[in-house]
DNA sequence: AGCTTATACAAGCAGATACTAATATATTTT
DNA sequence: AAAATATATTAGTATCTGCTTGTATAAGCT
């Protein structure tokens, strides 16, 4: 856990090299970590490409074909980016579609661009 | 790691749910993935989003104080960063200044962005 | 009802990760 | 040159993570 120090805007007797930084919204920090954390893994973040490329939503079975890993890692893997908002799930019989969420949509173009542009 | 099954286009024998996907681009998955890596931890999260507030960029010094581990630590963390290609640094003095990336404004903007609106 | 298929959940564990402490290097100051 | 400051590097370690295996639940099939 990382325990910020409250640097409020009157802190000016520092002596050091540059500006003392304000303070950053540590809401929006876990809100962003969480969408982070929940991409930033080789197996999620596969199953969150291959989920966004198919349109009509994906079941479990075909995705559990694609990435190397088991069944069971497959299902976790996709609950959690059902709980970080990257993804709706909805049942059908006896199978389970997931389909992106505008969020999934929104930062895999972003990353998309940059690959695009290197800047 | 996962070791993906290269699904070609001419496999449809599987009698599954729905249709098979195809193969992801494994290079496109490796950057993007040192980029979320990078981004997704509380202290490296931390240290981008005040580098990205100071225009002017930040030294170590500053940045040390702001979070709440040791001096090691954020130098080890801005490494990361700089690997991963989300900041820049310029030595100057006995001082070394760090300045977010294009790729960091764009992702942190989408994060933003993302956040305000609640689709 | 029993069997099979599709998915989820729980426990355990190997490997990855992110820290601390100690040390090294570089720059400035005295 | 010695001391102090700013940052980096190395090594060790506790915690976290993501997997596997085994089991549970739920829906379709015979």
């Amino acid at each position: 856990m990382v325990e910020s120090t409250i640097t409020d805007e009157t802190a000016e007797g520092t002596d050091t090299c540059c500006t003392p930084p304000g303070d950053i919204d540590s809401d929006a920090m876990a809100t962003d970590l969480q969408l982070l954390t929940a991409m930033g893994n080789d197996t999620r973040y596969e199953l969150l490409r291959r989920t966004a490329n198919a349109d009509d939503g994906v079941c479990v079975c075909d995705l559990e074909a694609a990435v190397g890993v088991s069944q069971s890692a497959v299902s976790q893997a996709l609950s959690r980016l059902y709980t970080a908002g990257l993804v709706t799930r909805r049942k059908e019989g006896s199978w389970r579609y997931y389909e992106p969420t505008e969020t999934t949509a929104a930062l895999l173009e972003t990353l998309d661009d940059l690959r695009g542009t290197h800047e």
